[in-house]
DNA sequence: GTGGTCTAGACCACA
DNA sequence: GTGGTCTAGACCACG
């Protein structure tokens, strides 16, 4: 899977990767159970400083999209509903939402795209 | 309209700031043509510096939802479909949509939640 | 001759003032001799503060396009080539060339919005 | 390559920053790729606040004229015609032009300014 | 060491 | 009285 960071982004690098990873898992190129690279090993790939993997590796390991673990390295995991991931998706979906009905978009338009985005993400045709 | 901060937030408070006046234009706390307070009388209410006030006016205002106004302060717009807003709002929902993806949520579950924030959001009962 | 001021411009009001009545005489909407209204008279068309008229009409009066008169209010020169008009020129036009040369524009193409943008003025075809 | 400010100028200081910097791509004393000093260190250097320098260096970022790399602080890009640059410079050049035309001064006069501020700051001989 | 955030306070331009 | 500019200094996030 190829990785690639925009060092100029306002976005921190550490988050880019661990969105990208996110991305990797929802369609399918990373599959639970395979192993991540050492934090060093994707470090070097991508020319960062491998605190910078550390600290992605431990937000997705805090929500539960890898595990850690100190002999194999990190690996992908089934994610779980875990017990706040409604809450955070509901708080980012609703100031999507909230920008949404700012620009008269109207709740089909909406869901249209909503839809569009979880198609592409799931990498099927929308129905 | 009450806009609370909390300044032990990971999020910028101009983000914080930013975010509540973008809610309150969308379940209409806050409607199009109505003035905003000078960024030193909200600074004061809230308990924080001017300028940091300023920068999340200036945040609203490069995005079409405000328009600083010479004469009468910042007012709210009727914000238009900018360039870049659906670009924007679609890179957002895509994260949200790769989180849900992970998490097995299918694409009914999906457009449920969607469809409940812009409820919740408009101010409105969910069809 | 109508004049269009926009109180959420980033550009001052007098200034605004002060380019549309020069553009005014370029096209000759304005012509040498003929008077302006008074101070409070546009002040009050515009429905702006009359202090605004005052310092757009001082500002063309030091570049020597209206004079103002005591008696006789203001009324539009026959503007000469003044001791500091060229440089000023210059001044401006060399910041219009950096812009261009940095992205990339060659000086036929530069020429070639010079010689429309007068045109545009003059009121004539391009030649 | 040197800067001067004008701390008595009625042009704010980050605007005459940003002009210098502009200057300094157009005739090549600035080339693509070159990294900026950094904010505190060019500050230090002008004897001026990071903050002034900062805002100097976020309009420069903003008309793409540089890039504020995470890693490497702000380098000079090889600015392309954005979406806006066009109409900007349009905007400019025709004040410069209606400025010209009140002044009696002739489009081959005037395009012969055009040209001489051009080569001025291509850097190489007027044709 | 870099830029970003926040605070505080002074001064000015604008209207 | 409004926002904009500039300064000064502290703290933090990032890499």
């Amino acid at each position: 899977m190829i990785i690639k960071i925009d060092s100029r982004s306002a976005q921190p690098i550490y988050e880019q990767l661990r969105d990208q990873i996110v991305y990797g898992i929802a369609n399918a190129r990373l599959v639970p159970g395979e192993p991540l690279p050492s934090v060093r090993r994707l470090a070097a790939d991508l020319g960062i400083n491998f605190h910078t993997v550390s600290k992605a590796y431990a937000l997705l390991c805090d929500d539960g999209y890898i595990a850690i673990d100190r002999r194999k390295g990190a690996i992908v995991l089934q994610a779980e509903g875990g017990q706040n991931f409604v809450p955070k998706l509901t708080a980012q979906l609703e100031f999507c939402a909230a920008q949404a009905v700012c620009h008269q978009m109207t709740l089909d338009e909406f869901l249209h795209h909503c839809r569009a985005c979880y198609a592409a993400q799931k990498g099927e045709k929308a129905l």
